[in-house]
RNA sequence: GGGCUGGUAGCUCAGUUAGGCAGAGCGUCUGGCUUUUAACCAGACGGUCGGGGGUUCAAGUCCCUCCCAGCCCGCCA
């Protein structure tokens, strides 16, 4: 009975939409998007507290990606608790999926990524087959592989400063909080069927939806010959899986197994985590948008017999144009996210459109920075666009630990510019002398502003751009015409009786245009002599910055 | 092949839910700040809203169709 048009049909009619899928309050559109699935959630009058869920079956590397589905479900969260629910946010770690295939990229400890190289590969790959909770850490720090991967969650939504309880799918079916879900499963089995036949053609009257742990090597098993509801217990054989081209060979052991020594397959495996946690809202990736959601859904409604959760699906970000990809290298971790920018600014990445696909260039944080500042200020009031002001409003007290209104944000590129010095006091003259600062600005306000110099200088040094350049400790190499020297010569003596930044900006041009040189090529020369660079920042008043000697030492080439 | 989502200025994005003048920032260009370089100020340039068709007094928005990208429709998650 099942055919294409049956599997297309159903997909097509349960198409997951929170923004204007049932609910019944969705007609007035809020300027934040996590209002609207708050209104959602709301208007089915759940028991409290109000539980949102993420999860992700863990992987070589915890990357940004994997983020949204944490930090997607924290806005709802803090939306519902500002209206006076007590919300429980959630994060399954779906660790007791077989390990299908060796990473070819892990994070360390430290979120660190390291080649497959680096660790005991041959451990990883005696193990496949195994629940990520039966494989050793790589690292040898956490109890198992998927110990070590949910540490690496956890320990990113501490430095977000988002609260999430972690579970681990392994021990719910440990403790015995699936035992009812299996059981309802395995006694309603026809009706499993059924209703999967639906979605997946290869479910016939055969199909058992439940894999156990095979007793003897302790891989999961597919192949399921009795099953016994009375007792508690299926009877199976650990057979060869298939895993694309490959084949993880079984044992042959004929075993028995208790619902708590094995797993449901993902279809009803996740469904069955809304019913055991109550959960309330579950945002997830375009990737189950079309296939485990519509199945999901009607699962939870025709087998479990329960309401499934709203759900929210979220477009996926391109990194620097391309997909994420962590065999192909090309992924970012939340540690180094926040080595290049704010905690606030990566969070704001997170509050735009999920709905809408993004771009995440890493060559242009400096335009996403901008972004978040003005976002900032239409918050203060002080920006001219009614939509923005609208949505920051609403969404910049998420976004920032503290809405305090007398911070002060250097543009990321001045910021990077800045970094060309590790002189903290010269970096605070420079962005002072630019009007950042005045007299009146406290220390602390000071202190958090530059703290954004480091990062913006680890990312011009990871991208090696136009903003890469350093003060020079040592004389450069150059090669300049004799009235370029002479001119360098006078612009010394000048700066050797005292003047100051501006009065040497002036200077420049006065001591170039009496030698008769191109201002262009005066300042390279200036550039390169203290920079080794063809540009860099406003020349007089950087210079007019630095120690006197130093700079009369350079101009006249002898150190 | 079928379906879902996305496609708006060079770049990053608003605006699409209820049809009402095509928008912002950045970049670029020009000018200003006694002084070409980051910053700052003023101004300008920049668009067949992916293409085409339709409905309408009026379409980025609604309908049809086509193109491009990602995803799903095997297994797995």
């Amino acid at each position: 009975m099942t055919t294409d048009e049956d599997t297309s049909d159903a997909a097509a009619d349960d198409s997951p939409d929170a923004f204007d899928d049932a609910g019944g309050s969705s007609d007035d559109h809020r300027d934040f998007w996590a209002d609207d699935v708050a209104d959602e959630i709301e208007a089915r009058d759940p028991d409290e507290p109000i539980v949102i869920k993420g999860g992700v079956s863990p992987s070589g590397v915890a990357h940004l990606g994997n983020f949204n589905e944490i930090i997607r479900g924290y806005f709802v969260a803090e939306v519902l608790r500002e209206r006076g629910h007590e919300v429980r946010q959630v994060f399954t770690s779906d660790d007791k999926d077989p390990l299908r295939k060796l990473p070819r990229k892990l994070a360390d400890e430290d979120g660190n990524i390291v080649g497959l190289g680096e660790v005991d590969a041959g451990a990883l790959g005696r193990n496949l087959g195994k629940p990520y909770t039966s494989i050793p850490d790589p690292f040898g720090e956490e109890e198992s592989y998927a110990a070590h991967f949910a540490a690496l969650l956890k320990a990113d939504a501490d430095r977000l400063d988002i609260p999430v309880e972690m579970l681990s799918n392994t021990e719910m079916y440990e403790n015995g909080e699936f035992d009812p879900v299996v059981e309802h499963v395995l006694e309603n089995i026809d009706t499993a069927r059924e209703v999967l036949a639906k979605y997946q053609s290869k479910v016939d009257a055969d199909y058992v939806p439940f894999n156990p742990v095979c007793e003897e090597c302790g891989k999961i098993t597919e192949t399921v010959t009795s099953v016994d509801t009375e007792a508690g217990t299926v009877d199976y054989v650990c057979t060869d899986m298939t895993v694309g081209d490959n084949t993880i060979d079984g044992c042959g052991h004929e075993g028995t197994a208790t619902f708590r020594e094995g797993k449901l397959p993902w279809r009803f495996e996740w469904p069955g985590q809304w019913q055991v946690l109550g959960v309330d809202f579950e945002p997830f990736g375009k990737d189950h948008a079309e296939g485990s959601w519509p199945s999901g859904k009607d699962i939870a409604e025709n087998v479990l017999e329960f309401e499934p959760p709203i759900p929210m699906v979220y477009e996926w970000f391109t990194l620097n144009g391309e997909a994420l990809s962590s065999s192909a290298g090309n992924i970012v971790t939340v540690s180094e996210m926040l080595e290049l920018l704010e905690p606030e600014v990566l969070r704001y990445f997170f509050a735009l459109n999920p709905r809408k696909a993004r771009d995440l260039d890493l060559s242009r944080l400096d335009q996403l920075v901008d972004d978040f500042d003005r976002f900032e200020r239409a918050y203060f009031g002080d920006v001219d666009d009614e939509n923005l002001t609208r949505f920051a409003k609403r969404a910049y007290p998420f976004v920032v630990d503290e809405v305090r209104e007398d911070r002060v944000r250097l543009p990321y590129t001045f910021a990077a510019v800045l970094g060309m010095t590790d002189d903290e006091d010269l970096r605070k003259q420079m962005a002072t002398n630019e009007g950042f600062f005045d007299d009146d600005t406290p220390d602390d306000v000071v202190e958090e502003a530059l703290a954004r110099v480091e990062r913006a200088r680890h990312w011009a040094e990871k991208m090696d751009n136009a903003y890469n350049y350093r003060l020079q400790v040592d004389l450069p190499e150059f090669d300049f015409d004799p009235a370029v020297e002479t001119a360098l010569d006078e612009l010394a003596d000048f700066v050797e009786e005292n003047h100051d930044g501006e009065a040497i900006q002036g200077e420049i041009y006065e001591t170039a245009r009496r030698n008769d040189i191109e201002m262009g090529d005066f300042f390279a020369a200036g550039y390169r002599l203290f920079f080794d660079a063809t540009q860099g920042p406003r020349l007089g008043e950087f210079l007019g910055e630095l120690e006197q000697d130093f700079v009369v030492t350079r101009l006249r080439r002898e150190a």
